[in-house]
DNA sequence: CCGGAATGGATTTTT
DNA sequence: TCCATTCCGG
């Protein structure tokens, strides 16, 4: 297909989106609009219409799924060398990228680690235990608070005076001391991705020429859900020239609490007055009682931008409100409604959806499913990365790219027994602080047998030879194999055996490793193809990097062609789409959230409800219970506000508890009865 | 080092 | 209530 008859397949304002490329350009995407055709169209356009060399356009995205989709389209629609050199990644991918780019500007070493967030708590954790008791939900706070700052570009020297409370100051003081011990490491964590290459590119006009000649046009997806850092990035590389379009919809915006700004939006406006503003407002996906539900319930939030979605989709069915007697009601009924749906619609199992604010609501779901036989997929769940074995993998690669890496050394340099102790590390960390030196490069020097009994220094020594002759070999050979190679020597396997409860528990973990390893392989292959200047030891250490930013889910993601209904968050179901969608647990305290009425961010919860809404194509049932048990307290539930924001002539409830049910006011009148006499006694 | 009791907390989690 | 984490004893 030409890009004439690509941009003919397109509604008028999409085709003006496309073809708008004279300025700034932000395209207000409502849910179900198009806006990926428009992002992958614009791609096409640029390349093929403009003339635009595809290496100088970079899409960015928020997740490795979206990016990948995105690759997948834009590639249908470039032939040939096109699309040669196209830059469609996540935010992070190209922040490492451009740190990749300026390791030296930066201060930073050939090999860096990237240290995930459990690797950066395990380094917090060891910085606060110096000075007072662990609480990990302290920790979690100081991690937090950094991330903000990071997020929010307060560098660590300005943390302090950013610091409102006592808590706050100690969180600076943190910072200071992570950052250092960071850069000691030659390590960055996630938010540096974003933050080192925008402070890099704010204080060195060279470093921003170069990025301002590498890329020239900027799409960016998704853009309600980025942080100051974020756009600042965007800002930075691409306001000279204004040729940037960005994608979004405040609606959508559903991830303030994690630091997306979704006043980027009107800041956009104020930093570039002749931002191009176009609404996108056709939805292709509901039917237009679920879109009327939609845009009644969101018309409750301020908007700067208004909007309004329209379908030609049909009415379609009325939206059904089915009240429960308790939570479990609310589970079986949702449960068997879809086994007898399923055959009443002719539908798939995979054409249905069920929606909740929070995880555990998926249990009671779950039992229902099982006795029913209904087959599911649930999101969420322990990731592949959080499990110990995987975590092991991962230390190994990333001291074998970096030895500087302290906390890779520590977790790996008895996994499996060396016999080397936390008495014999903590001399050791003791040397190496001295003088300023890696634990890794200190197990070379000579002087540690001062601090050190002969068998310890023995024992070190065989750790950092075994670990330096795999280094040599990767160099020499495949890298893979050399890496294989290790795991076999080390006989990891054998650890994993000694250590799991059942010998079919160390078979799974040992198969996590070997999957771990071909998907680095297949990685640094995939990526050798379409790069073409790319050295072996660098493929290893970027490959090792996009593992890290979890840039693997190929597997996961052709499991997912199995026919099962799916469980999913709110959060976790933005993005998608199905047939018949339930929503459930529509009660004040769950949807809205207690917390987001405390905290009086009602508006974000309502843009939950707003995305459960519009994920259903012809059919959407929301579901609630009157009882549920609570903190092992059985509570009285109000029904969601949200419920009386939508068109009340578009629903249809079912066992409302009107007249026919003098129980329910009966046992609140008694409820508040007993709530006096406690009071008064 | 492992397992059981005690304890305390209880949204959402793109990278 | 139910769970995950922690802490302590064998």
């Amino acid at each position: 297909m030409s890009i004439q008859q690509r941009l003919a397949t397109l509604n008028p304002r999409q085709q003006e989106a496309v073809r708008f490329i004279d300025g700034p350009c932000l395209v207000l995407a409502g849910a179900g609009s198009g806006k990926t055709s428009v992002i992958t169209s614009k791609i096409a356009y640029l390349v093929q219409e403009c003339g635009m060399s595809a290496r100088r356009i970079a899409a960015v995205t928020f997740t490795n799924k979206a990016a990948r989709e995105m690759k997948e389209r834009v590639g249908q629609l470039l032939k040939g060398r096109e699309g040669h050199g196209l830059t469609v990644s996540t935010f992070h991918t190209l922040g490492l990228n451009i740190i990749r780019g300026e390791l030296k500007t930066l201060g930073y070493k050939p090999g860096f680690s990237l240290f995930d967030p459990e690797d950066a708590k395990a380094l917090l954790r060891d910085l606060m235990q110096k000075d007072a008791q662990v609480d990990a939900d302290q920790i979690n706070r100081v991690q937090g608070q950094i991330s903000t700052w990071k997020n929010d570009l307060v560098l660590p020297g300005q943390a302090l005076s950013h610091a409102a409370d006592e808590d706050e100051q100690y969180a600076a003081r943190l910072y200071e001391a992570y950052g250092r011990h960071l850069k000691a490491y030659n390590a960055v964590d996630f938010d540096d991705l974003i933050m080192l290459p925008v402070v890099l590119l704010s204080n060195d006009p060279e470093a921003l020429a170069r990025w301002r000649r590498k890329i020239h046009y900027m799409l960016v997806d998704e853009y309600q859900d980025t942080n100051i850092s974020q756009y600042q990035l965007v800002r930075l590389l691409m306001a000279e020239r204004g040729t940037f379009t960005v994608v979004g919809d405040d609606d959508q915006s559903i991830y303030a609490w994690r630091g997306a700004r979704p006043e980027n939006l009107v800041t956009l406006g104020e930093d570039f007055p002749r931002l191009r503003v176009i609404k996108l407002e056709q939805n292709y996906r509901s039917t237009q009682l679920i879109l009327r539900a939609a845009n009644t319930l969101i018309a409750n939030n301020p908007h700067v931008y208004d909007k309004a979605l329209w379908s030609d989709k049909g009415v379609g069915a009325p939206i059904r409100i089915v009240v429960n007697r308790h939570e479990e009601a609310e589970a079986e009924r949702v449960a068997s409604e879809i086994l007898t749906r399923r055959i009443k619609e002719r539908a798939e199992w995979r054409d249905f959806a069920v929606l909740y604010r929070g995880n555990f609501q998926a249990r009671l779901l779950e039992l229902k499913l099982q006795h029913y036989q209904i087959p599911y997929k649930l999101s969420g769940g322990t990731s592949f990365f959080s499990r110990g074995e995987i975590k092991d993998a991962m230390a190994y690669l990333r001291l074998l790219i970096n030895p500087g890496d302290d906390n890779a050394f520590l977790r790996i340099v008895n996994v499996p027994r060396r016999e080397i102790g936390p008495g014999t590390l903590e001399k050791l960390a003791n040397y190496a602080t001295e003088r300023g030196q890696s634990l890794f490069a200190a197990c070379h020097e000579m002087g540690l047998e001062q601090v050190l009994p002969a068998r310890a220094v023995e024992r070190l020594g065989r750790f950092t030879h075994f670990i330096d002759g795999v280094r040599k070999r990767m160099d020499q050979n495949e890298a893979i194999s050399a890496i294989r190679e290790m795991l076999r020597d080390m006989d990891y396997e054998a650890w994993l055996y000694q250590n799991a409860s059942a010998p079919t528990v160390a078979e799974r973990r040992m198969a996590n490793v070997w999957i771990l390893i071909d998907q680095l392989e297949k990685s640094m292959q995939r990526e050798a193809g379409d790069d073409e200047a790319s050295e072996e030891t660098d493929d290893v250490e970027s490959a090792i990097s996009r593992l890290v930013l979890r840039d693997i889910l190929e597997q996961q993601a052709e499991e997912d062609d199995s026919d099962r209904i799916q469980l999913l968050t709110l959060h976790a179901a933005k993005g998608l789409e199905f047939p018949h969608v339930y929503v459930m647990g529509l009660e004040e305290e769950l949807l809205p959230h207690r917390n987001a009425i405390e905290l009086d961010t009602v508006e974000e919860e309502r843009r939950l409800a707003y995305v459960g809404i519009t994920r259903a194509r012809q059919t959407l049932t929301l579901t609630l219970a009157r009882q549920r048990k609570t903190y092992g307290e059985l509570m009285d539930c109000t029904p969601s506000r949200f419920l009386d924001e939508l068109p009340a002539d578009d629903l249809e409830w079912e066992g409302r508890a009107d007249k026919e049910d003098p129980d329910k006011k009966q046992a609140r009148g008694k409820d508040a009865i007993a709530g006096l006499r406690s009071l008064l006694g």
